[in-house]
DNA sequence: ATACCTGCAAAGTCTTTGCCTTAGG
DNA sequence: CCTAAGGCAAAGACTTTGCAGGTAT
């Protein structure tokens, strides 16, 4: 867990107490490096009896704001959220039928062309959500 | 609307039947190269007297099984439905402050590795979802 | 004629908020 | 102390479904 400090100074920085919860939901992002939903965070056992799907819902919401984490859309009806580290992947490639989801290790190709975006519209802040989709041996 | 032709063909074969509503849904989604969701649909001047959410609803689902329409995340809680047709752009630049969403003009990166991805994973029927997120000039 | 389609209304799923209590700095 | 954080419960937002009646083929 080297980088646990680092993202606690990071939420004290922003403001952020140093709770429980706080501490319980970003191990529980570190530890998983696939996105989670607000349901399965709340459900794991590092949160489950610890506190409130509620708290959950908020400290998440807060650390997106923050720009601590991401909060992703990934086709489907439940949000996903994953910790925003340097170096950690940001593109998925997600089964149709069993919804299972598995970060790709292959260098993202579209970092030109967001930086091209950027110059040529004049958006701030740009990043980009890359998922692509299909059917996995298992399910075909 | 030199597609609508085509398209209530491909649904014909599909095994749809050619209703009012069909017809205003899909010409709805060939006026607007946006997606839309399925409030938006369903309130539109062409469809809000002529039927139901819930039909357009199932009509929605049915096309998407199909493979006519395509449902997409786009970050947000409601789902996006858009047509299907070669040649479209496929991948879209949002504004993450008033939500707007335009589709962009520029050649797709991916593709490439979309192939990679499917011969090395073996996945099938994939295809990908490619948004870009940032603050568009109006909102900073 | 018959299998599919539709409207209406109700139920489901996931998110978001209000209010009052608890606790971090 | 003072203000942010948390628990509980209720309200929202969007989607999905059951059923009875209508309609394309």
């Amino acid at each position: 867990m080297q980088h646990l400090s680092n993202i606690l100074e990071q939420c004290k920085e922003a403001g952020l107490r140093r709770t429980k919860a706080l501490c319980s939901v970003l191990t529980t992002l570190l530890e998983n490096t696939s996105p989670m939903t607000l349901a399965a965070l709340a459900e794991h056992p590092n949160l489950k009896a610890l506190c409130d799907r509620a708290t959950v819902f908020r400290l998440l919401q807060k650390l997106s704001d923050k720009g601590i984490v991401r909060r992703l859309g990934l086709h489907e009806r439940a949000a996903y959220f994953t910790l925003l580290i340097p170096g950690r992947h940001q593109d998925f490639l997600i089964c149709t039928d069993c919804g299972d989801i598995r970060p790709i290790t292959a260098p993202c190709p579209v970092h030109q062309l967001e930086k091209e975006i950027a110059t040529s519209t004049g958006y701030k802040n740009l990043y980009h959500e890359l998922a692509f989709f299909g059917t996995c041996n298992d399910c075909s």
